[in-house]
DNA sequence: GCATAACACAAGCAGGCATTTGTACTTATG
DNA sequence: CATAAGTACAAATGCCTGCTTGTGTTATGC
């Protein structure tokens, strides 16, 4: 078991349009819900369920304060992503490209 | 309309755990669906399939041999994924963490 | 032209998930 | 305790999607 398992949560959360867009809307700093949902155009109930899957896969983090519930990005569960989308790139971007269309030549050749 | 859209399948696409098994499959060069599908432990009907997904969100490439049919990572559409995750740490990801953890502090005190 | 290998396409089924609706919980106020 | 604001929980519904089964398509060998 590797970061496979750690960050599977975090890329099905993230599948999601809506919750991408509420991390956006949370990205600058921590918001309650009703201003959140009514960024996103999206009801009370369901902000707070997309909220609590983005809890879940460790891409936001919730704090209460009186009736509100303020919610701001996890950096933590951003970096697992971020390190496993890394993994493709060793190095240069350019360098897999190029080996790749060479395979093709090669094919076709 | 922005990268949103364009990489909307992407992340879709990489949601599925399969997928992303098989992303790592081809990671080091072209490979048949065949030997895919026995390094993930799918059927080659699912595999072609999962192919066909990651194929259309621009992930990757497949290129005809014969009656095989080869395919390899397209990092292009990767790298719109990366991108899109790079946006959330314009310089430092500890400025950020340290930043939201500070808000917390000013909201209990 | 026929058989075989490798792969893609299509229909059907089952499970998961996003959304809605309704409601209970927590906190502040009087 | 009663009320209002803000939010979380639960059941129900409809859609999307991954997997299976069956079949069509393309290329090679005889």
């Amino acid at each position: 078991m590797g970061a496979e398992q750690v960050t599977d949560l975090a890329w099905r959360a993230l599948a999601d349009r809506n919750r991408r867009a509420i991390l956006r809307a949370i990205r600058a700093g921590p918001q309650p819900v009703g201003a959140i949902a009514e960024q996103v155009g999206l009801s009370q109930q369901t902000t707070s369920h997309h909220l609590g899957v983005l809890r879940k896969a460790g891409l936001a983090t919730g704090h209460r304060e009186g009736t509100r519930h303020l919610f701001a990005v996890d950096p933590d569960g951003l970096a697992a992503v971020r390190s496993y989308v890394d993994d493709f790139w060793p190095r240069k971007l350019s360098d897999l490209k190029t080996a790749v269309e060479s395979r093709w030549e090669k094919a076709d050749g």
